[in-house]
RNA sequence: GUCCGGUUCGUCUAGGGGUUAGGACACCGCCCUUUCACGGCGGCAACACGGGUUCGAAUCCCGUACCGGAUACCA
């Protein structure tokens, strides 16, 4: 039997991390055992369900680069045979009309009335007193007829137990007097959602159903329905939830952003990235890998490795810092740093072109960003602008970056004359030394008289001057220190803030080579920085 | 209330009758160094509690506490 799976998401808000990772281990799950991933919107809710977060849930799962592998399946859509299932039911006397009128709505919080009214009803409340339940159908057809309004009830047997084994949670039983009536369709005709996932999933002919633990005692109401209609039921594994760091419930409304995939997306994270990290919140391979690909996660994946706990999403609101998870941020700093260049080069160019910082040249020449090899990219001097200098850039500065913003945020420099000037890093490194302001303009003149002007591709023609290349740089910079009788710190980290307006980044010397000398020379000139 | 589930460093976790209880992130220190949020080395830090079973329990059993989930003519 071919697997078959489904994430079932209902669209009363954006794609929440938890519900992202759901979608990641059935999609794992398929893809492992080569079955198929389905995707259902569970929108019978008509009041909340939106054709907005619609859209932003599959732009999540798009994101995510969870596809699924046939037709989108809206719920709503199958309202008819859904209603179709409980007159059946009905008809087979499994089911009853129930003529109590709907209660009003309660102005207080609709969890708490619940929960209010299960405490009242106690531990032993009667489930089968309903007078409705066993009316004689012949009543009850002329009741109806008579154009009462009633809701259908299942009709849940007195003794007895529902059982299935979860395979995360293992053997889990209900006694029968557990679990109430359930309505299966509204006074009003609407079919209501333990109904409607029951028939979808039998539709869809789903093998396993893979959701979130907070269904678990819907799965019992479920099995009593496929039970009622005859069907073997699906294979059911609940995953653990994803808390709040006060282990309380990660939700928009007190977390806001933080919990939307969405986010992250727009925050510069790397799919591949916060799908590892999300892989790792609740399962493990039993292995201390931290870092996986897609295709590893895929073919170690295994429900026995889903833990029954709940975890943590780290982050705090107050620490800029640690706005999210670290490890989320870690992981995705780590891709960023080690993934290969030919891969990560297409996210840097969509960033960049996002920020106008692109330039067509970087894409001509033998080879583009997306098939350069870092490895190839040795020739020196390097012409600014192009495709191998772009490569290179993109190398050099990616070390020190955590998400793809930073390329057009801190990396700006490297791209654009057009920068600003991180203020502390201009009080630090150069209005502490006033000299700087003479020296660096110096330097200018002396990299001038070294290297000239020319453009490095005409720089060996000429014989006297020489090329602008770190071994280079470094002699002069080291004279020139020892000259002015100061520290090679000191016209190191001014250089940099000039050039760079940061104070963080790679070495001075490839910085240097990078941005090249013309650059260079009117960048340790300018006084903008010392002006700001 | 009742039912269900959970509890290993701050967090994510490995382990599952005999381990110096391992790793990762975070944090701290040292090193490298022209800076640094890179890198290297090191440190801090955990089996919720109480009984039982056992030669031996973090590991198995029972109980307690705490945490979470569920409870609907929502999904």
């Amino acid at each position: 039997m071919t697997v078959r799976v489904r994430f079932a998401p209902s669209p009363t808000g954006y794609l929440h991390i938890g519900s992202a990772r759901t979608a990641l281990f059935n999609y794992l799950f398929a893809r492992h055992s080569g079955g198929k991933f389905l995707l259902r919107i569970e929108d019978t809710d008509l009041a909340r369900s939106t054709d907005e977060s619609t859209r932003s849930i599959l732009d999540g799962l798009e994101w995510l680069g969870f596809a699924p592998d046939e037709e989108i399946v809206f719920q709503s859509d199958n309202a008819d045979k859904h209603r179709a299932t409980a007159l059946k039911l009905l008809d087979d006397g499994k089911a009853y009309r129930d003529f109590t009128p709907k209660a009003e709505p309660t102005d207080a919080n609709v969890k708490d009335a619940i929960k209010e009214r299960a405490r009242q009803q106690g531990g032993d409340k009667n489930m089968r007193d309903n007078p409705f339940r066993e009316l004689s159908p012949a009543e009850s057809d002329a009741r109806a007829a008579a154009g009462e309004p009633f809701a259908i009830r299942l009709k849940v047997p007195a003794t007895g137990k529902t059982s299935f084994e979860d395979q995360v949670y293992g053997l889990q039983e209900r006694d029968y007097g557990e679990t109430e009536d359930l309505v299966l369709l509204r006074s009003d005709g609407h079919p209501l959602y333990n109904l409607a996932v029951v028939c979808d999933d039998i539709e869809m002919q789903i093998t396993h159903v893979i959701r979130g633990q907070d269904h678990l005692t819907n799965t019992h109401k479920q099995v009593l329905i496929y039970e009622a209609l005859g069907v073997t039921p699906p294979t059911f594994a609940h995953l653990p939830l994803i808390m709040a760091p006060n282990k309380g419930k990660l939700s928009k409304r007190k977390h806001g952003e933080v919990v939307s995939m969405t986010t992250y997306r727009d925050a510069g994270f790397l799919a591949e990235a916060f799908r590892n990290y999300l892989a790792l919140l609740g399962w493990s391979a039993g292995e201390e890998q931290e870092i996986y690909t897609l295709d590893e996660l895929i073919a170690k994946f295994s429900l026995k490795g889903i833990h029954r706990s709940n975890a943590i999403f780290n982050f705090s609101p107050d620490d800029p810092r640690k706005w999210t998870d670290d490890k989320a941020q870690w992981m995705n700093a780590e891709y960023i740093r080690t993934m290969p260049l030919t891969d990560l080069l297409p996210y840097v160019k969509t960033e960049l072109k996002a920020n106008k910082l692109w330039r067509d040249e970087y894409d001509e020449g033998t080879r583009t960003p997306s098939s350069a090899n870092i490895d190839e990219v040795e020739v020196r001097p390097l012409e600014i602008g192009t495709c191998d200098w772009f490569v290179r850039t993109v190398d050099l500065i990616r070390q020190r970056f955590f998400t793809l913003r930073d390329f057009s945020s801190q990396g700006r420099a490297y791209f654009s004359e057009d920068y600003d000037f991180d203020a502390a890093a201009v009080e630090k490194n150069l209005k502490k030394f006033p000299e700087l302001r003479e020296w660096l303009p110096e330097l200018a003149d002396r990299f001038e008289a070294e290297f000239g002007t020319r453009t490095p591709s005409s720089a060996s023609a000429e014989a006297d001057t020489q090329t602008f290349s770190e071994a280079n740089i470094e002699t002069v910079v080291k004279a020139f220190t020892e000259e002015k009788g100061t520290k090679l710190g000191v016209i190191m980290n001014g250089a940099r803030t000039l050039l760079t307006g940061v104070a963080v980044g790679p070495s001075m010397l490839s910085v240097f080579e990078i941005i090249g000398l013309e650059r260079t020379l009117m960048r340790l000139r300018s006084q903008v920085a010392w002006n700001s």
